[in-house]
DNA sequence: AAATACGCTTGATAAAGATCAATCTACCGG
DNA sequence: CCGGTAGATTGATCTTTATCAAGCGTATTT
């Protein structure tokens, strides 16, 4: 049950709406609690992303690996985010990305059939739906202008602004990555900003 | 009645579903024509995002200036993308960001308001809307990732990939800036690439 | 037709960031 | 307690990209 109560509180706040006992139920249903090792992946670069998971507790990397063999990490997602390659899970096609755990997690993963099937009906989920996608789409576009417009160093300070847990539970080489950065050039911007 | 039928034919393709007499008529209804000329601006820095516009003709760049005076472009939309800061336009905030028509333009414009009061009830509408999230979703995560992975010269082999009509439409600055270059850098990305 | 603005290119130089290699520390796991 | 691994730092060097400046061609305006 406890399990479940973080994903209830997520929905009915980010969809301002209350979930009934019968809404409850169907979601405790479907949904499937399942836990990751550390250092256990969620999903492999080349697989079919069959599975959604709501973090209830840890933390994961999604990331790509280049013709060097270099990591490129695309997001860092931590308790109540969702875990998916959302190209994949959509459409049902092999994933360019992989998804693997930092820490010991504990996730509550569903399919699409069944979202579509039983979840989205339900008012609460599929206004919850709405807002997280808008927030998505914001954020999306407030990263890819950063990118754009701004040195290393002032996507990191954007970065400290925005997500300032980041820098505490993460490795700073996950952040450079995710920064675009190596972690020698973030290790000296860090020693030089500190001026 | 021929400026609608662009976005009846958008709807009806992207959501996969048919478009009755009545709806056709709540659409034409709610949406209103507007012309815009080239250089002239469809949303100014700071002020609220009142509109939606579906492009019927035309183009237009979503950009930024930044302390030095320079243009970021965020985005580059043509006919059939819609145009909007959407984190103003579903906030009701002051944007950060300006819109301005590359050519003369001819949108179907709509308040947040009308949308969600007569447009989203309609199914097909409603699908459509879904389909984009999905769809934008994909594409931002895509681009993000270039950015960060990729150097110059490799985002711009993807953007002739993925958007070759960009590289005919648009002048070379507006696409160097779309990739977070210089001109000067582009255009000697070019030229050492042709060898 | 002249004037102008705009976009593209090229050159010289500077800054930002990547790469390679070495070292240092801290934290496990046996 | 020892050896191994992971992460952070530093130095030297190289590559990529930005900046500043000038010149060129072409379309647009007047």
């Amino acid at each position: 049950m406890d399990n479940f109560q973080a994903l209830f509180d997520y929905v009915q706040k980010l969809s301002g709406q209350t979930l009934s006992v019968e809404d409850k139920q169907i979601l405790t249903t479907h949904f499937k609690p399942k836990k990751i090792r550390k250092r256990q992946y969620f999903l492999q670069e080349g697989d079919v992303c069959k599975y959604t998971g709501f973090i209830v507790k840890g933390a994961a990397k999604t990331f790509t690996v280049d013709e060097k063999g270099h990591e490129h990490i695309l997001k860092l997602s931590v308790e109540n985010w969702w875990l998916a390659d959302f190209e994949s899970f959509y459409k049902l096609i092999p994933s360019r990305f992989n998804i693997e755990a930092l820490e010991d997690m504990e996730i509550l993963q569903i399919t699409h059939n069944l979202v579509e099937e039983f979840i989205k009906p339900i008012p609460a989920f599929s206004a919850m739906q709405n807002v997280l996608s808008q927030n998505n789409t914001i954020a999306a576009q407030k990263r890819m202008q950063n990118a754009i417009s701004l040195t290393g160093e002032e996507r990191f300070q954007e970065l400290i602004n925005d997500y300032p847990h980041f820098i505490q539970r993460f490795p700073q080489n996950l952040i450079a990555s995710y920064l675009g950065l190596t972690p020698e050039t973030l290790s000296r911007i860090r020693k030089n900003s500190s001026r």
